[in-house]
DNA sequence: CAATTACATTTGTATATACAAATATTGTAA
DNA sequence: TTACAATATTTGTATATACAAATGTAATTG
């Protein structure tokens, strides 16, 4: 399906426009399968997004900063999704020693064994959602996002 | 900024994994930028989105299950959002005769005119947006998005 | 034609998100 | 050292979204 069938329009788009509403569509077309996929773990894409944040510390704990920073789609609220993530079980939260300002937060056990489950969907889904491209596509499609500003 | 700076990791990223995290990057700036041009319409971009679906229609009425197909993002609310429209006396709704399931939306001329203004402050963002691609880096990153399903 | 199924939209409810204001802590400068 | 500014997070509130159930209408079928 093209982006005209999709939308339903007749009338022809203008590069810059249609262009940008392509980008929408992809983007919400994963948006909906990575969510799909972690639906059995009840849990949002954000939310798994700072478990793997997380992670990645190696133990290190993180601040509500850092994690907003580093997020790919900066909310307004981490303070209520690690709320969440806690409810779950799935990290802690301990006020910084050192600056009593900072919170520190880690992946627990339990966090760290539900995210190496999800792990494996959410990659059998990327690579479902790319099965139709070379690694010389991919590439190609990288450079050419690179011109936008993030 | 490229995707590494941009969610501040020094590991390497699998080249899928990559791929959809850019998109995703890219897809949430043009959001931010497009929803702060709108902001002062006191619009959101699915409200401004319905809006320009009814102006196209050309005086046809569109009911509901039409503009939920044709939305960029569909959501699972398009009766709310549409009364927030008929709040703001963009559009119109009346239950359609033949059907009277149906409703028939329609923009009304206010609706019409504010679009006008919105057009001007959205098609200078896209712009902006785009301002590093030529034309052949656009058609190039349309065909590679075609390979999307959507 | 009564009962059932399908269709189109609306409503209820829970959760998510955006934004601003409030709180708490630390750093700094007169 | 007190007052003020800066930093980090939390809380309040309004709005947005997702999902399921409810409502109302039309079409179908025995």
């Amino acid at each position: 399906m093209n982006v005209e069938e999709r939308i339903k329009t007749s009338e022809e788009i203008p590069l810059e426009r249609r262009t940008i509403i392509h980008i929408m569509l992809v983007a919400n077309n994963i948006n909906e399968k990575l969510a799909i996929a972690l639906k059995p773990f009840d849990i949002s894409i954000q939310q798994f997004n700072v478990l793997r944040i997380l992670r990645g510390q190696n133990g290190k704990p993180a601040n509500l900063s850092t994690l907003n920073k580093r997020m790919v789609s900066k909310m307004s609220n981490t303070t209520r999704l690690v709320d969440k993530l806690i409810l779950k079980g799935y990290v802690e939260r301990h006020t910084c020693p050192s600056n009593r300002r900072k919170v520190e937060i880690n992946i627990t056990s339990k966090g760290l064994d539900r995210l190496l489950k999800m792990d494996d969907v959410v990659s059998k889904t990327e690579t479902e959602i790319l099965d139709q491209f070379s690694e010389y596509e991919l590439k190609q499609l990288n450079l050419l996002l690179n011109q936008f500003k993030l």
